[in-house]
DNA sequence: TATGAATGAGATTTCATTCAT
DNA sequence: AATGAATGAAATCTCATTCAT
């Protein structure tokens, strides 16, 4: 691992686990045992490298996401295989899925839009799951109103459980199974019908 | 208002805006129209006024959601009525429930347990829609394996909905509706049956 | 005991042990059980009260050398009584002697001459003890060629060797006693001759 | 000299002339001519460059003290030897010697012990002393009941008698030579007997 | 006399960033 | 590419002193 790479790998960790403003060039740079200087010298500003960070996450998420989901055949299918993927991802080891959790409020709303930024990429993800959705209810095998609507429910427990699994002390041990099941409950078309 | 309740409800608007590290001594000081000296004065430390004033937002959460849940009969009834005012009580004004999302990452883990802390007070929360499960399950009106189980899981999409809501910008005008119709689907025992 | 007294008892012992820098009004009042706002009403500043405390101390100090060394008769039988009782009155229950030990380095530099000031009163305790090594060369029960010299060595031995006791870590149970036989020999004169 | 050096020169000035409270991170950067970061930078915490600072004029002294000492052959040689460096140490154009003077009361008690450590460092100067007062006793040069006692009585005068030179405004000329002469007569064997 | 809120200057400490080597 | 010394702005926190009640 070059220099560089080891910067940026203790870059995530220590942003994970600290967060932005706990994170300093000196922690990092020691954490990676290089000097201090390079940091500035490979990535420049503390924001740019926090960006670059989150970035990279981000495009493994929505990657393996892809992945993932494609081995369903239904809507339905399709759908469960996406969730369990995002929730695989946040708890696999050297994912640094946390980085993604400090980056939601904090940094976000102030990046500019535009290809290849963190916007358009949650923007694939967004539009991954709701095209799956889509797709169930097509194919029947999905009861929802509207994939559009469904797509921001359903992030929105992903990201809430996952925030609750690696940050909250109120955890429980089948929290993710138990997310699956409460997702699959109430989009599954009933089978009797 | 005295100009320590002024410091206490500008500390409560900063923190929820610009988080914890981006919310300063000097702003809070200037937004309330006080001296700096004042903070110190009556508060003590950055991090204890955090924790004050996440405790006061707390507080009248847990307030609200029993006065709110206390409205219903049934099980199903309650565990709606305690959503639906979960979710109004963050977009109310005046509520600082914004304040509540910079707390879970950032200082929840540290505090100490014991009466009187943040934790206990979120035991409250949980403790109290556990309960409405259990009563939900009792007269039928629910269908959930478990109440544990199940209160972990709408808690988790509570608190990433609102979390999407109030600072991501991929939001979508009928999302609480959207969340309130999808725990629906999945814990209220099907009529038929 | 009045509310006043209470404040000078507080910062005479506060003074005494933790300085003058870490010593605060806030303190001082909190120990002495009343208002913050009575300190600058009775006292002032911070550096009269500190000068006051001391001052008050040093009298103290002043008068029982006195009366100590007026119960002997020779000039070596006084300077004796003399140094016995400097070193008793810095342990001795509230004499808080260890006021004056913070104030020698620190303010006595700065203060004005002049009677009623900590400078004058020192002066008395100088002249005190040369006045009794006079008398001792006189009645020949010192052995010393100069009072005033012998004076300024025995008076940096007593603040020494109290300082020793008082603020070091390095003491000895019998430093006391081995200090008055210390001096005793050196200035005691050789009663075969 | 670099900066780092240019700083802690500073640091061993003001901490003399000032005390530990009055001497600044300001003051201290003012006058070596760097930029105020450089002290953290280099010394992390106000109260680690102060105890790194005794440490060196601790060390110097310790040194001092052992050549001194070692230059003389009886144990009233070396005895007078070692009083005789200390007080000129003292009074040595840049010993930092006031630095030792600030550093008993405030500091001294709460650093810890073992090896490395300002208490440490004063262990040797000690030991040194009561080393040399028993080859005293046992060459007949001195005569003194016990040079464990001897060397505290010897060690309160040496610092009395240095902060009377060095802080008092109740100097004497001859201070010094008073005391290596009462310390004589008060240890040195009668050569008669 | 008594109270404690209020003030603002100043201290220590942190840290992203720059720069000479 | 690599190093770490150097800078200075800004943050938290302290505290003597003032003042209205």
């Amino acid at each position: 691992m070059t220099r560089k790479d080891a910067l940026m790998t203790a870059a995530k960790e220590l942003f994970g686990t600290c967060g932005y403003a706990q994170t300093t060039f000196k922690k990092i740079s020691e954490r990676a045992g290089v000097a201090l200087g390079l940091l500035a010298h490979h990535y420049g500003t503390k924001e740019n490298l926090f960006l670059l960070a989150n970035m990279e996450v981000l495009e493994n998420l929505v990657n393996t996401l892809e992945q993932a989901s494609a081995r369903g055949i239904t809507g339905l299918e399709r759908a469960m295989l996406f969730c369990r993927a995002y929730l695989d991802f946040s708890i696999a080891e050297n994912s640094h899925y946390l980085l993604l959790l400090r980056s939601f409020p904090h940094k976000m709303a102030h990046t500019e839009e535009g290809p290849g930024t963190l916007q358009a990429e949650f923007q694939k993800l967004y539009t991954l799951l709701e095209n799956i959705l889509e797709q169930g209810n097509e194919d029947k095998t999905l009861d929802i109103a509207s994939p559009l609507q469904t797509r921001q429910v359903i992030i929105s427990l992903l990201m809430g459980g996952s925030r609750m699994q690696l940050l909250s002390s109120f955890r429980t041990a089948s929290l993710y199974e138990d997310i699956l099941a409460f997702i699959h409950k109430s989009i599954a078309a009933n089978p009797a019908h």
